[in-house]
Parts: C-alpha cells; structure tokens; sequence
DNA sequence: CCATGATCATACCTTTTAGGTATAAAATTC
DNA sequence: GAATTTTATACCTAAAAGGTATGATCATGG
C-alpha cells in the first residue's frame, strides 16, 4: 500500500467514477483501475462495488476512504509542521506525555517551567509510555510522563505516584448501583473499549495485559482513539472502560466510576529522561516538582511520593 | 511521498546507522540514502544530521519521526478493521458526530436506538461536519450530528439546537477573574488555541471565522488534535480557546469558563441525513428525539428545538 | 427489447522509478 | 596519520507505473 493508492482511491470514491477521478490524478484510467484493484488485492476486500453507476462504495470501503482521507490530511499536516519546524530558530524542549498525565499536574508543571524559562519553546507532545523511550534516546523529546514501566540502560525513571484505576460504567448497569470497590473478576465477560488504539504497546495494553494475568476475559473489546470516545461509548450503554481515577470526573450525568480493588490495578505516573541530561535542565525540573509537591496539588499524593529514588 | 519513504525513514532514526537500516530493510545502502535524500528534498529541510556518528535526528527529524511512526501504525490499523469491516455480516449503522456532541444528547440517542433495534450494528464514527455531507452521499454514514451548517440538494438537515460558546481561560488570567459574560473583542490580542486539527474545515474554522467576521486578530493560533490537548494547553497558561458550553465542565480546578455574550457565538447542533432516507429509520430516529425531547435532557433546551422545520 | 453510449477491465507496450554494484568522500577509531 | 566504517555519487539493471488500444459491462433512450 502506498500514498499514491491512497490519492488514487479517494478521487475515484469521491468522483464515483473512474474516468472523472482519472482526468483530475491527469493520468490515464486504465492504470487508474489497475492500481485500485491491486489495493483492493491486498487488502482482500472490495473498497468498490461496480456493479452499478454511479459506482457506490461497499461498506470496508465506506470505512477505508474515512481513514484515508484522514491520513492524507494528517500526511499533509505533518509536511507543514515539520517544514516549520526545519526552519526555526529557537531553543525547543519537547514534553511527550500520555494523555491522562494532561488531567493531573503537567499543566501546572508547564506553568512553573515557562515562567522560570521564558524565552524557552515547551512544547508538548501527546505520545505514549513506549514511544517516550525511544524519543527520549533519539532526542526527539527532552522529558517524558508516562504511565508504563520500561528499563533502559540510557534512560532514567522516576515513579511520580501509583494512581488507582476505577472501571466506568453506564448509568443504569446492574453492577453500577454499588459504589464498592470493584473486583476485576466481575469484568468477566463484559463487553470492554479500551484507549488509545495507537501507537502500540499502550495503556490499553496495559489494561488488557492486567486482566490476562488473572484470566479475566471481557465479552468483546472495542478500541478506539482516546478517551473521550470511550467514555461516549461508555453512556450509550456499549462497552464498559478502565480508566486512571485522575480522568474519571467525565460525564457524571451518564456515567459512574468504581475503583477497582485488586492490589495490581494501579497505574504509574513517570518521569523520564536521559541519564545524560541528570545534571542539567532535568534537575531544575526535579525542583519545580518538588515545589509543586510542597503546595501539595491533589494529584500529588504524598503517600506514594518517590521522587528521589535510584 | 509515499508510505516506503516513511518506513525506510523510520528505520534509520531507529538505528542511526543507513548500513544497518539497510539490511533491515532488504535492501542495498545507497538506494536507502538517496530515498531518504529525497524525502528531505520534498520536505525542503534535513531530518538527519549526518555530521556525525551514530547518526542524530535534526529538531525537524524528531518531529517527522514521531508523526511518521503514527501514521504507520494507523496505516496498519486501517488495514485492519478495512478487512474485518469487509469480511462482516452484521448490518451496520454508521453516526457521525463531532466529538463534542458525545458529551451531549448522541450516547442517549444511541441507547434508545440499541432497545429499539438490538441486532443493528451501530457504530459512532467521530467526524466533522464537513466531512458528514460527503460521507453521507458517499454512503460512509447514515446519520450525522455536527455543528457546521452546509447546504446541499440530496441532504436534509435539521437545527436540533444552537448552543452558546465559552471562553476557556487558566485559572488566575485576569480576564478569568470576572464571571460576566464576555465579548469577543476582549480577546484581540491573545494566543489561542483551536481544535480540532484536522480534518479541515472544522470547529476550528467555526472559531476563526467568527473572530475574523470581527475584526478580531488572535495574538498567535496554535492547532491541536482534541479539546483534551487543548484545555491541558490553556490549563498551562499557554494560551485561550473556546469552546461549546456542553464541554465545559473539564478541569475545575485549572481552567475556568465565561460564556460569549456577542450573539453570533453559538455553534449549532445539525442532524444530517439523505432525502432518500427520510421516509426509513430516520423518521423513528427522529422520533427516539422527540422522545428524548419529551423527557427533557440538560442538552436539548426547548427554546431552540426546530426539529420538524423543513 | 435492442442499439448506442459511457465506463471499467484487460492486453501489450513504453517510460519512469526503485534498487543494485562499484567506488569516492567523509567520519571515527586506534 | 592510517585503517576502518559509513554515507554519497555514478552508472546500470530490473521492476513498476503509466499509456494506448480494445474488449466487457452497465445504463439509457427510442
């Protein structure tokens, strides 16, 4: 699959017709054809349904030139901004954080950091634990809050806290009249969303890793991009969700919260950054956490403190 | 562009090293070299500084890195669920909507619908008004909630409700300090940010064309992929963004809210759906509505109801 | 219902591009 | 400073994209 395949399909859907789209790609509609068929080989589904004029889509194909569409935009913007990014001249310091870590202390974090550095460019990059390693070892990011544990040699993490994860029900289910605390056991079979579906490994994998440690298997698991679609998921009354209890305040109205009770279920906040760069910028940081930890901020509970562990 | 570029890219940012990626990739050293040379060609900036060894990812390489690891692994994932969808049986019924009416009515909507007809597949697809029409035509979805109004011959479209704006400020902005609603004009000057991103147009062309309509220039604009991203970014004190009055209940700690007073600051909630249509399931959906209508939901004001208005 | 026109698919060919080999240039290491 | 490793360039071959001609299929109008 290529970008071009793409291009070639999305003017042949939006068209509905191969020798329109073909003039407006100004090639010729034979090759055109062929491309949109060595698409569809490789995907093993019809995108097209040519048994009619104009032509109509089939359903995989309703679904691919959504998606599509979407990453040629994306394909574009990312063109634009790293062009911008190519030709500009201050000092960056890029913040990759998991979403969740948003709903918690970052933002007052950042606060502190751009009145201490006014002249610095924060940037932040929302990017899962997994990517954080390995944009911290390639530079691509300059300090990372993650939820998920790794170890590497050139990488230093410090645990920030163990936040407790609740599970988010639908107003209205059976097992959403108690406000107990909730055994994993009782997610047995029921239907799950789980968040983010990219990049992999996640917190989703997290949380599906958690409950195949204790052979826990949900009824069906639906993935979607972040949270918020989840939780919309979620108060229509189609899956349950896993969620930090930092993000559970969403939609009281048609959803409700119950912390799970099992010992591991538990999610990391962590900070992480290149052994090299301790001494530096990194240490100031530190400092600003730990005034951020003497003003005690809600999501800064002391009992799980560990800032200055090894 | 193509998707090869991106994946030998991806591979030499991985292990810094062209010779190695290489053969990684199966393929010779120098075809990589040139490939990646004219991707940096295409792009009009370097991605890697070759200068030295193990090779370094310039500040527009780490970038391009991490957008091209996403779009990757979204290509795969399209890939995915274009086959699962196409292999499937199940009737489908697609809803579009904008992310911000999940936070109101459609998780309702959505659950009555599943007590009405418990064997439809339904599926909520976030997606841009703009985007609605054309899917709609295109079959992709056969209902959508947006906030954009378009006209077009083959699509009936109804004003469920329009909805006032607020202004979301960080805690301790001076404009913050006041809860009197407020006008646009106070906020010439300041930074904003809009969501979402992409695709375009969206709520965020909703925004800037409301402010341009005034005269109102933004000190800077900055565009994110989601009211998530956006409010962590007010929350830091990085700038402003408005948002619909049904979103604001986020963050009541960090960010505070002052509806827009001038009268053109509402954003419509629109059902779209074909003309073809309107004698079907449309017709029971509206009435599901009406039924919601009747019990009175926070979302579905009277005052602004229009739902049998040709 | 059939002829005609429009549109998609197939066969064959040409052009363009990706990839391979040889080797020069540049960076690192000893 | 020499040797080694790694990237870039020149030239060539192979593969793939695209073009032309035409057959097959669908829609429309008489």
């Amino acid at each position: 699959m290529e970008l071009r395949q793409l291009r070639y399909f999305l003017a042949v859907a939006r068209e509905r017709n191969f020798s329109r789209a073909a003039e407006i790609l100004h090639i010729a509609q034979p090759p055109l054809s062929r491309q949109i068929q060595q698409l569809e080989d490789e995907l093993g589904v019809l995108l097209i349904d040519r048994s009619n004029r104009p032509l109509d889509l089939t359903e995989a194909g309703r679904f691919f030139y959504e998606q599509a569409g979407q990453i040629i935009a994306r394909i574009e913007n990312m063109r634009e901004q790293t062009r911008k990014i190519g030709l500009s001249r201050r000092e960056r310091y890029v913040i990759g954080c998991v979403g969740s870590t948003l709903y918690g202390g970052i933002p007052d974090l950042v606060r502190r950091m751009r009145e201490r550095w006014p002249d610095l460019d924060i940037e932040i990059r929302e990017m899962m634990s997994t990517e954080q390693v390995t944009a911290l070892k390639e530079r691509r990011i300059d300090v990372g809050f993650g939820r998920v544990r790794f170890n590497d040699r050139e990488i230093e993490r410090l645990t920030l806290r163990e936040e407790r994860l609740v599970v988010a029900f639908p107003k209205g289910h059976p097992k959403s009249l108690s406000t107990e605390p909730i055994g994993l056991a009782e997610l047995d079979g029921e239907p799950l969303v789980i968040y983010p579906s990219a990049p992999r490994p996640s917190f989703a994998d997290e949380v599906l890793n958690m409950l195949s440690e204790q052979g826990i298997s949900p009824g069906s698991v639906e993935e979607v991009r972040e949270i918020q679609t989840a939780l919309g998921i979620v108060a229509a009354g189609m899956s349950l969700c896993i969620i930090p209890t930092a993000s559970q305040r969403q939609r009281p109205d048609d959803v409700c919260y119950r912390i799970i009770k099992d010992e591991n279920a538990t999610s990391p906040i962590i900070m992480s950054f290149r052994r090299d760069d301790a001494k530096g910028r990194i240490e100031e940081i530190k400092q600003l956490i730990r005034e951020m930890y003497a003003d005690n901020p809600p999501w800064l509970q002391l009992s799980n403190v560990q800032l200055d562990r090894a």
